[in-house]
DNA sequence: ATGGTTTTTACTGCGTC
DNA sequence: GACGCGGTAAAAACCAT
């Protein structure tokens, strides 16, 4: 067992962090007050005493697999920050930290304080040496701040990342503005993620315009041979649904509408949105909740005749599909 | 560039509160 | 009279060719 050196290392680590009323709890068995130990293996803790398996199913926050030797062991542990493509250098670069704290908390001399603060403006430096790292950091900092203004989770900003980095590997920056390249990568990651954001939302947010988004949208996923299935009408209408403060059911609805829509092939050829705003009109016009067209083609972006027209569309589709 | 399709804009008439 | 709704025609936008 080589790897349970690696579990009762990160164990006391934790507990050692951890709030002292916490960990005094875990520390005796209710029951005959005794030694408790964890039993990493089983996912159990157990009382030493009696036997009292004082917690089950823990989450186990060990190494994923077995190791059979010790490569393999540093491959599968889980220690170490978790990379993460949000950060331009995936946070595996040197950070120095601005306390100025010693690796046992003391302070510094003022010596040592004036060299660690060289050496941290040379490492920031370095770490945004050239141009491509330096372009990157703006880009995903620019994903980040839209990202956020559009409420969207983090997966997608992660996904966002790597078409965005994909896209510089592949030198397919010049030429194109890096706003451009940022906006289009997160909206593909939007629509890839199933969240998908309306070209009019994403460039209300956005520095560039329409017309240049759809032109280096297009160009990124051609060049990156991207699959980006059209979008999914069903994918609008939560968000739709809870914009204007409307019943589950009516949700609900709205699904129904487009599935028995899709059957009776309404969907093609007409813009998503529009078919989702129309299924959440009509939907709430079944469920007797009251939303004007106005309102729904505000949250929607999308115009009332739009609505008008889809709306009519989908509820004959429901008829012939499920005569009620 | 062009033609076909969809969406938008703008306007009008109807019924209701 | 304001508002929500339905309809229409013409303009604009979009897409594949």
């Amino acid at each position: 067992m080589t790897d349970s050196n690696l579990r009762t290392y990160t164990r006391e680590n934790e507990t050692e962090e951890e709030t002292t009323s916490q960990a005094d709890e875990r520390e005796q068995c209710p029951e005959c007050g005794g030694r408790v130990i964890s039993d990493a293996e089983h996912a159990e803790t157990v009382c030493e005493d009696c036997g009292l398996v004082v917690e089950e199913d823990e989450i186990d926050r060990g190494p994923e697999w077995r190791a059979f030797d010790a490569a393999e062991k540093d491959e599968k542990s889980r220690v170490g920050a978790p990379t993460t493509n949000m950060m331009h250098d995936q946070g595996l670069s040197t950070n120095i930290g601005w306390q100025d704290k010693d690796a046992y908390g003391k302070s510094l001399s003022s010596r040592q304080r004036q060299k660690m603060q060289r050496l941290r403006t040379w490492n920031e430096r370095f770490r945004t040496r050239d141009s491509k790292e330096r372009n990157l950091k703006q880009a995903l900092g620019e994903i980040d701040r839209m990202a956020s203004a559009l409420g969207l989770p983090e997966n997608v900003r992660e996904t966002a990342s790597v078409i965005y980095r994909r896209a510089l590997e592949e030198d397919l920056l010049p030429g194109r503005s890096i706003e451009g390249v940022a906006t289009s990568s997160l909206y593909a990651a939007a629509r890839q993620a199933g969240t998908p954001r309306s070209l009019d939302e994403i460039s209300a947010v956005s520095r560039v315009d329409k017309m240049e988004l759809t032109r280096t949208y297009r160009y990124i996923i051609r060049e990156l041979g991207l699959e980006v299935q059209p979008a999914d009408p069903e994918n609008y209408v939560p968000r739709f649904v809870s914009d204007l403060d409307l019943s589950d059911e009516t949700e609900r609805m709205a699904r129904d509408l487009l599935d028995s829509a899709r059957e009776e092939g309404v969907h093609s050829g007409k813009s998503p949105v529009g078919l989702a705003a129309a299924a959440v009109y009509a939907a709430a016009l079944l469920t007797n909740e009251k939303v004007t067209q106005n309102d729904v083609s505000e949250v929607a972006s999308i115009s009332e005749v739009t609505i008008r027209n889809r709306y009519k569309e989908l509820l004959e589709a429901s008829d012939s599909a499920a005569p009620a």
